[in-house]
DNA sequence: CTGAAAGCGCTAACAT
DNA sequence: ATGTTAGCGCTTTCAG
């Protein structure tokens, strides 16, 4: 059964398509009852625009995209549903692209970054948006970089979380050092002084952040920053695990107090291996973690942590992304606030 | 700066449109001194075919559409992941509509499905995968349904664990009996008699199958039935609290041994409940999830589950539909076997 | 091996 | 208020 087309409706209607393409789209005034035939014929058929055709010939698709790293990890679904929300409130579907960090090595996620790009490119979207993996890199190679560069001068790129030096693109981030800062201000005022930082990677640059907060805030307050103290090595879950008996090891006699985790599932890692070890979260061991990952309010003993307002990020980042889109103007850099959300995975020091 | 096309590489290239068409598609032979010249030329343009003139002739797209009601529910983002592996390889791309359920009520959510659906359609995607939403509904609005179908007459419609009786749809499912089956075995194996069902709603079909299971397992072993110990009211970690707290109110005598939860959410939440009121899981209380998301490996103690296998589910509606896209046959119902996952929240009855 | 020309289904001037 | 017509950028006969 061949789809019906504004043909078929125009000539069961005696019009031209013209006509039809007006009502369809209101875009000039019909007499009254002229579109009320075609209306029924529309009905009568189901008939369905072409998106396809339509977007050909106005060089808009509606459609954007979204490249993230891996949709498992939970912090993503929550930047997408704030996502979802604002890009269907503008009229926008959106692709998601999963570069499925979870099952392969960097160098093949950043090529599927660049095969979806390639994609997106080709299917003509309105902008695309950009978290995790190469935005996330310290150091980005500068092909990587020039590729998102070059795709940003034919449509608009922003980046949620991230940087690309030099491609001069439109960014929306939470502030990482305000929250690194809060997250060791909670635990200093409870008293805490023997504080370490473990998780997340040394090549990404917000574990960067994240250490440097630590470092200034230990600096701030007039504490000794001991290196051993500082451990990098992932965000997962068994990260938090294997990072936390280390630290174990190394601290015989005790004396570490408080755990700033480089985000949630690490510090839930942590609670799991010093709990085994005979620890008790909080009384002797406070755990603060980073993201609020809606499972964070859900552990045993339910997290304290930093929301990083996921769904926030991904609402702003879809109303830039707009704005860039109709020619809106918008500051280069969207700064949002992390909150401090205080649960039962930290407590005062015990004298 | 106007974006560049086949006629312009055609051109500069002393070729026809066709002759480039023809590089572009590997169509037809063409003379490889003609071809270099062409893909130089596409190179030093960074030439990207335009994918909507091309799809409005061939009449595919390779965009996939897949409606689901909550994205920030943790099963979801595990299809999601299998989905997008299996769509990758066979070269689609796919749009996510989320039909954000956790914000509204059911009648928005249906109505953002029925949305969606006239979307992809304009959007001519090559076909669709639903889940969740009216798909999970006992009894589904007959207008609902004829919607879906009407869909179906245009584009192949895949289900993931649901149905829409008179649709005649494709479906690949769960086997949730088996599942809920084995779930009690397990437990009756442990020796537990006294076994209650919390969680899930009453109007939709996976909690109907689930609760079913519950009570042939129970017959099947001589147990009796008691209706006062199957409490529905939602799959969330608070439905889960809530439950199980009515649950221990007329429970004084201790009786109950184990609780069947509808999922892996209600049963964190049924646990932190059996937690605060004294009980120790699973020395004083077995709790077996349902589902196996991440997080259930995570809890404390951790959970003992029936794997949805949620990733093979996805690969597997993807690979049915692509097979329905290229007419490929497929059989009307893929069944999928769950898995029993014993972690730490079940153990032996004590005498 | 290559070119000319006819559309895919729609919108948007430009007429009337 | 409505019709005519020329594309949007590509693929695909059909010739040569």
């Amino acid at each position: 059964m061949k789809p019906v087309t504004v043909y078929d409706i125009a000539r069961e209607a005696n019009v031209s398509v013209a006509t039809v393409s007006r009502v369809l789209n209101n875009t000039a005034p019909v007499k009254a009852s002229t579109r009320e035939r075609v209306v029924s014929l529309i009905n009568k058929y189901q008939f369905s625009p072409n998106a396809l055709a339509r977007s050909l010939i106005k060089k808009e698709t509606g459609m954007i995209g979204i490249i993230l790293p891996d949709i498992t990890n939970p912090f993503f679904p929550e930047v997408l549903a704030g996502l979802e929300q604002e890009a269907r409130n503008k009229g926008y579907t959106f692709f998601l692209c999963d570069t499925g960090s979870s099952n392969q090595d960097v160098q093949a996620q950043y090529q599927r970054e660049s095969q979806y790009l390639n994609i997106l490119v080709e299917k003509q979207v309105d902008g695309i948006i950009m978290l995790g993996g190469r935005v996330d890199l310290v150091k980005c190679d500068p092909d990587l970089i020039k590729e998102v560069a070059e795709v940003n001068k034919r449509l608009p790129v922003v980046l949620i979380n991230g940087n690309l030096p030099g491609a001069s693109l439109y960014r929306v981030v939470i502030d990482e050092s305000a929250g690194a800062a809060m997250a060791m201000q909670h635990l200093i005022d409870l008293g805490h002084r023997e504080i370490a930082f473990i998780g997340g990677y040394k090549q990404m640059s917000n574990t960067i952040q994240r250490v440097q907060g630590y470092v200034k805030a230990m600096e701030r307050n007039g504490l000794p920053v001991d290196k051993k103290r500082i451990l990098q090595g992932g965000f997962s879950v068994e990260a938090g695990k294997k990072l936390m008996a280390e630290l174990l090891k190394n601290n015989e006699h005790g004396r570490i107090t408080a755990v700033f985790c480089a985000n949630d599932l690490t510090a839930i890692g942590a609670i799991k291996t010093a709990v085994k070890a005979g620890l008790r979260v909080p009384e002797d061991i406070s755990i603060i973690g980073f993201d609020d990952i809606p499972f964070a309010a859900n552990s045993m003993p339910e997290l304290t942590t930093i929301s990083l307002k996921c769904t926030e990020l991904g609402r702003m980042a879809a109303d830039v992304l707009h704005k860039l889109i109709t020619n809106k103007k918008v500051s280069r850099l969207t700064s949002i606030q992390p909150e401090l959300i205080v649960r039962e995975s930290t407590a005062p020091l015990k004298e």
